[in-house]
RNA sequence: CGGGAUGUGGCGCAGCUUGGUUAGCGCGCUAGUCUGGGGGACUAGAGGCCGGAGGUUCAAAUCCUCUCAUCCCGACCA
C-alpha cells in the first residue's frame, strides 16, 4: 500500500476531549474519527486492525465448533416483551418506532433472537449441542460514554450462544469457550485475566469475564497470588480470620459528642475500626432498611443488588431523620424498627461497636443476636488488597482490568421465555439449557493500545498490526534508492507481506514521527548512509532494536524475521 | 440524572472581563525554492456565517435568554 494513497491523517496533538491514552492515540494515529459521542468511523487504517482481530476471533471459534451467522440489528419489541427485557433494560436500549407505529429496539446483545431462532430451527436433541455466533454492531445507550472505543454506544460484539440437552453439556460447551478465549487473547497479545463475574441482568447460574489488565480500566479485579483464583471484586470472597474466643461484655452506652464516622468514632473510643459496625440506611422498593458492615470494610454494591433488589440507594441524612427518626452518624441495629441485614462478618462480632440511635452516644460491648436481630446475614463485603484468598488463604492483589469478553451459563431463562424447546431422547421436550459469550472487540483493541503504547506512539502485537511492514524511503522521488525501495515493497506484496510505503514528499523526521505512531511492527529504513554499504536498516518498532541487512536480501530477510516473530 | 467545564478553519489554542475598522497564532493543507536520518527553512496562498436561535445595542465572537452538542467527576451499567 502506497502512503500517498491510503486515507490517513495523523495528527500531532490528540484532540482535547480524548484523555486516556489509548483514545488519544487512536485519534492521532488516524484509527479512529469521532460522529458523536460514543459513536466512532473506523479508517482505513482501524479498520486493518478490527479486521485483524475479528479473524483472530473467527479463527478460534469456528475451532471450538462454533458456527458463524448474521442476525439483524433491528429487532422487534415483541421478542423483548416475551422475555420481560422491553421493560428490564431500561433507557439503555435505543428504541425506535416504525411509520406503522410498530416498536423496535436496536440489539444490544441478541438472546431473544437467537433463541427464537433456534427454537424454531431445532426440534430434536440430535440437533444439539449446537454453539452459534456473530460479529456485528450492538447498540447501548449507555448513561455516559467515554474513552472512546472503551465505551462507546454502537461497537462491534463477537456474541455466541450455545443450546445443549443438558447442564453437562453446558458445562462442556463453556468450558470450550473459555479455552477459546484463552487462545484468542493470548493471539491478540494481551496480557489478560479469567476471572470469576456476576450474572447481573443477563441471569443465570455463573460467569466468568476475561480482563485485560490495565490501570485505566473500569473495572478491579481480585486475585491470589499462590492459586488460579481470581474474580471480579463485585462478587470476590475472601477468607475471614477466624473469630477470637473473647467473653462477651455487657451492654454500655458511652458519650461520643460529635463523631460521627468510623474513624472519629475508633480514634475517641481507642477501638479498632473493624471493631465497630457501620449501619447504612438504604431506600429500597420496601421502605428503607438497614445494612450493618465492619467499620473498615465498604458494602459491595454489587451484592446489596441481590439482596434489597433493585437500584437501592443510600439515604441521605434528612430522610433518615424523618423517616426512621435516626441521628445520621449515631445509627446502629439495637431497638432499629426496620429490617436488619448483616454482612456475615459482623454477624459473628464480639463486643463490637455501634451507633445508639440517639445523637452523641455509641453502645460498646454489643454482640449481635443477643442485643439486636439480624433478619438477614449474607456477604456484603468488597474485598481489599492484602485480604486472604478463599481458597489457598494465599495474598489477594487487586488489579484494575478492562473487561473484554464476557462468559454467561443462561440455564433456561431465555428458552422457557421464548419456546426453545426439544424432543428429548426419551421423547420429553424440554427447554434447552443456553449459555451466551461475548467480546467487545473493539474494546479490545483499544485495551491492547493501553497495554502496549509508549510516548511515541502504538505498539502493535505483530497479529493485530495494520500492517506488517513500513518501509521508509528517506530520499527524493527519482533518486536510485526512492525505485530500491518501491521494488522492495512490490515484492513483499507479491509474497503476501502486508506493506506500507511512505511515499510521501515529506522530511525523514516526519516518516520516522508518522511510522512510530501508526506503530508497524517493523519500520525498514532506506537512506543514503546505508544505501553506501549497499544496506538497509531494519527497526523494532517494541524494542528500538536497529539492526543493518543487505540491499540484496532484505526481501528474504524480512520475511524470514516475520515468520520467526509469528 | 446531580456536580464541574467547554464549543472560534481539519487539530491545538488566543481574543470575551471593559462590545468598535479586515477575528488572530501554532500545527496541518496548496504552490514554489532550498533541505533530506528524528515533526527543517523561506516565500506566496486557500480555508471561518466565532455551535444554533432569539434579544439588547448605532454596533455582538464579546452582554442577556433559550437551545443543541461535547468532555470530566459521581450515581448507573452484560
Amino acid at each position: 500500500m502506497l502512503r500517498t494513497r491510503l486515507l490517513l491523517q495523523t495528527e500531532r496533538e490528540a484532540p482535547a476531549e480524548a484523555e486516556i491514552v489509548s483514545h488519544r492515540l487512536l485519534l492521532r494515529a488516524g484509527m479512529i474519527r469521532k460522529v458523536a459521542a460514543g459513536v466512532y468511523t473506523f479508517m482505513p487504517l482501524g479498520m486493518r486492525v478490527l479486521d485483524k482481530v475479528m479473524a483472530i476471533v473467527r479463527r478460534e471459534m469456528d475451532a471450538a465448533g462454533a458456527q458463524e451467522m448474521l442476525m439483524p440489528a433491528l429487532q422487534p419489541a415483541d421478542l423483548w416483551q416475551r422475555s420481560g427485557r422491553w421493560d428490564q433494560y431500561g433507557k439503555e436500549m435505543m428504541r425506535l418506532t416504525d411509520r406503522h407505529d410498530r416498536e423496535f429496539a436496536l440489539g444490544p446483545t441478541h438472546e431473544e433472537l437467537v433463541t427464537s431462532l433456534v427454537g424454531a430451527q431445532v426440534s430434536s436433541y440430535r440437533q444439539l449441542p449446537l454453539n452459534v455466533y456473530q460479529i456485528q454492531g450492538k447498540f447501548r445507550d449507555e448513561i455516559r460514554p467515554r474513552f472512546g472505543l472503551m465505551r462507546a454506544r454502537e461497537f462491534f460484539m463477537k456474541d455466541a450462544y450455545s443450546f445443549d440437552i443438558d447442564e453437562e453439556g453446558l458445562a462442556k460447551s463453556y468450558d470450550a469457550m473459555y479455552e477459546a478465549y484463552s487462545k484468542i487473547f493470548t493471539a491478540c497479545g494481551l496480557d489478560f485475566r479469567p476471572v470469576q463475574a456476576s450474572t447481573g441482568m443477563m441471569g443465570g447460574a455463573s460467569s466468568h469475564e476475561f480482563h485485560v489488565l490495565a490501570d485505566t480500566g473500569e473495572e478491579e479485579i481480585a486475585f491470589c497470588d499462590t492459586c488460579d483464583y481470581a474474580a471480579n471484586t463485585e462478587v470476590a470472597t475472601y477468607s475471614r480470620p477466624q473469630a477470637e474466643n473473647e467473653e462477651a461484655l455487657g451492654l454500655e452506652e458511652v458519650s461520643t459528642p460529635g463523631k460521627q464516622k468510623v474513624e472519629e468514632v475508633s480514634a475517641f473510643l481507642g477501638v479498632d475500626p473493624g471493631r465497630l459496625i457501620k449501619t447504612l440506611i438504604y431506600q429500597t422498593e420496601d421502605g428503607p432498611k438497614a445494612v450493618l458492615v465492619p467499620g473498615n470494610r465498604e458494602a459491595n454494591a454489587e451484592k446489596l443488588l441481590s439482596v434489597l433488589g433493585e437500584g437501592p440507594t443510600l439515604m441521605d441524612p434528612e430522610d433518615i431523620e424523618k423517616q426512621t427518626g435516626i441521628p445520621f452518624g449515631f445509627a446502629g441495629p439495637i431497638g432499629l424498627k426496620i429490617p436488619v441485614i448483616a454482612d456475615s462478618a459482623v454477624a459473628e462480632m464480639v463486643n463490637a461497636v455501634t451507633g445508639a440511635n440517639k445523637n452523641d452516644y455509641h453502645y460498646t460491648g454489643v454482640n449481635p443476636g443477643r442485643d439486636f436481630k439480624v433478619d438477614e446475614t449474607v456477604d456484603l463485603q468488597t474485598v481489599k488488597e492484602g485480604d486472604r484468598c478463599p481458597e489457598c488463604e494465599g495474598t489477594i492483589s487487586i488489579r484494575r482490568g478492562i473487561e473484554t469478553g464476557h462468559l454467561f451459563k443462561l440455564g433456561t431463562k431465555y428458552s422457557e421465555a421464548l419456546g426453545a424447546t426439544f424432543n428429548s431422547e426419551s421423547g420429553q421436550i424440554k427447554p434447552m439449557i443456553m449459555g451466551s459469550y461475548g467480546i467487545g472487540v473493539g474494546r479490545m483493541i483499544a485495551a491492547a493500545v493501553e497495554q502496549y503504547n509508549d510516548d511515541r506512539g502504538i505498539l502493535w502485537p505483530a497479529s493485530i498490526a495494520p500492517f506488517q511492514v513500513t518501509i521508509l524511503p528517506l530520499v527524493k522521488e527519482g533518486d536510485d534508492l526512492w525505485v530500491t525501495a518501491h521494488e522492495l515493497h512490490d515484492t513483499l506484496e507479491e509474497r503476501g507481506v502486508e506493506v506500507l510505503i511512505d511515499d510521501r514528499k515529506e522530511s525523514a523526521g516526519i516518516k520516522f514521527a508518522d511510522a512510530d505512531l501508526i506503530g508497524v511492527p517493523v519500520q525498514v529504513i532506506m537512506g543514503k548512509k546505508a544505501a553506501e554499504n549497499g544496506e538497509a536498516e531494519l527497526k523494532v518498532r517494541s524494542t528500538g532494536e536497529r539492526m543493518n541487512v543487505s540491499l540484496s536480501s532484505l526481501a528474504d530477510d524480512i520475511i524470514r524475521m516475520l515468520d520467526e516473530s509469528s
